[in-house]
DNA sequence: GATGAATGAGTATTCATTCAT
DNA sequence: CATGAATGAATACTCATTCAT
């Protein structure tokens, strides 16, 4: 009965946002974006078409504001310590993180391969135009660039060991396809290779790569 | 005066064909299919929008047309002796094509990658109303099995002669997500290695399955 | 500034609807189905094109809602009990009732006429795919159907009280023929025949068959 | 070898006409002249579109020039002595004539129908601006006021044999109206009324009027 | 805050007609 | 005479966005 505080207030807004990025990234994620309508998003949010725009000022911020989130939360769960060393028990530790965070979060990296694919995701996605997404406090540029750095930083140490003609670069380059061929398989194709070789499969990386 | 012999028709035909297939590749293949536009094909193809029609059905139809004629030119360049098994200098002859193949039809690649995102590639690819995509003679999903058949194959026999704990299985799974993750790099972020890694990587690679 | 109630918009769009749908009728029974552009209506009814698809699903479900509210308007005008049989006065009546009808309901007539016409009313009109149309509550195919009943009932009864060459077949057929003939009259050239005329030839109609 | 007379020229010219005509009245008969295209007409004519802008100026112009030859190709069979009065021979001669000219020339009349109905037939059909339409040598409109005449005139000689309520012109309207019925039955619907009836149902409407 | 009616620029597609050969 | 490539105006339909209430 008593008027709603303004935190109130902040904090209905909030939850209305959430659920409409919610139902988007839904419909983004399994038809794209070019095919999900306003009308559908609102529809399915249960508000009206006038309100989304309340909320978002376009299209497009909306889509911004998914990937926005989707962004801070991996990186949350991932959380590096940028400037240190990997030890290998750290490296292997990350191989694990990644193979997890695309399995886990397909839904929302199906939209990001999807969206971007359709305007060019490795020409913009770390072009300085795209920094308007944001990976925790951090540009996703200067986020990937530090993440490659580590694993790359691993490769050379991990060189130094290694007999003559050992390429710590092309090892890198090596390395970070077949991740990113993992990433596609699980992405779009989770159902073509079996449940049971997911660990065997991990496990046999970290053994050719550690 | 005298009337074109339906010769010279045929040529007019086919070389208009031609244009607007390679236009339309260039524009589906930089900007996606939905949104490439029938008007901006024909601006750049210097021919009106009826004219496209004369040629070809629809959109969708232009599109197959082009992604045909791509595949038969890689399944000429291709040619496996499907029965054979692989010994390894064919396995090795076998990835270097493969790594020749995404390098040398980088904007194909693209275009069907960017247009298979869109209504889900692994969905699709291999269903059998996309049997309408041909390689050669045989239908894309067949030459595909064929393909992963020779692989799975070669990984097999290799495995009798290794130790307890090699898993063909793993080692297959593995190896195509390595290969896949080259071929979305050399597709989409060519410049993201270095070109003079190019056959090092390739070795390297070779070195590591063969 | 409160947002309007769910009664107003709807208000709002019954009224659009029927606005939409008279100048719908107008056009298509004046210049037929295909001649009319969803522009021109557009333009008639003074709202934007997109506002069309607001209200109708595309230009045929358009035309479908105009024939059925016609359909529904001549159907309780009319509301024969359609179990029992006719008696001479009923008879009389029903005549009366047809001829008031196609002259009460000439714009849509010729609208049925000139549509059918482009498709094949006889061909369709009846046909099982057509019961998209309801008159009241039963396919138009049924409710033609029972009318045909009724009168071919009429004429056999009164066979029986006449003489040995009276064939109610031939009888129902005659009189069935002339009525559409009237009809066509009616509907497209009602200046053929002075107005003066409308009652005698009623008379004279039943007089010749009841 | 030798070169063809002038002559030879025309006899070739009218038959190629001849042939596209025939081709486009079944289509335009079948499909309706908006539904028919340039390219189906040639194509099923054997020849090329550019041929067909050849003998006809547009495709209105050819549909005017179906219109002209069956119009003459009628009146030809019909052929009534304008000036002279119907006996009761004649009058039943013309019933059986009118009704087998509508069943034996369908494929026509579902033209003029359909065509005309597209664009109001009763509307233009006997107005000036169609006059473009000639039966024979003289316009449509004339021809069908003559036929009207003389109908008309049986009917008002025939009014003076008859008892005080007989009103000539209420009998020409019914009759003529039921001619119409019959007509629009016979050319979209013969199937409706089983064809045993047909000579019954002819010699009962010449009782019921003559 | 909340609604959905209203807009209009944009999209694929069709087809009578023209014209160089 | 004969061909069919080429044109362009027209058509139904879509959808992000605005705005009065």
């Amino acid at each position: 009965m008593s008027p709603r505080t303004p935190d109130q207030f902040e904090g209905i807004r909030e939850e209305k946002k959430a659920l409409i990025m919610n139902v988007a990234l839904e419909h983004f994620s399994d038809h794209g974006f070019h095919a999900t309508t306003i009308n559908h998003i609102a529809k399915h949010a249960g508000i009206s078409k006038g309100l989304m725009y309340n909320y978002f000022r376009s299209k497009e911020e909306l889509l911004a504001a998914i990937i926005n989130r989707s962004l801070s939360q991996i990186y949350t769960g991932f959380n590096p310590d940028r400037d240190s060393h990997l030890t290998e028990q750290e490296f292997e530790l990350f191989i694990r993180k990644v193979f997890d965070m695309f399995r886990e979060n397909r839904q929302f990296w199906r939209l990001i391969y999807r969206v971007m694919m359709q305007r060019g995701v490795y020409e913009n996605l770390l072009s300085d135009q795209s920094s308007s997404y944001m990976v925790g406090d951090m540009p996703l540029k200067d986020f990937s660039a530090d993440m490659m750095r580590l694993m790359t930083d691993y490769f050379i140490r991990k060189g130094e060991k290694e007999d003559a003609d050992y390429d710590p670069i092309t090892e890198m380059i090596m390395f970070s396809n077949t991740l990113k061929g993992f990433a596609l398989t699980y992405i779009f194709a989770p159902e073509q290779y079996p449940d049971e070789y997911f660990n065997k499969t991990v496990d046999a990386l970290i053994k050719k790569y550690r």
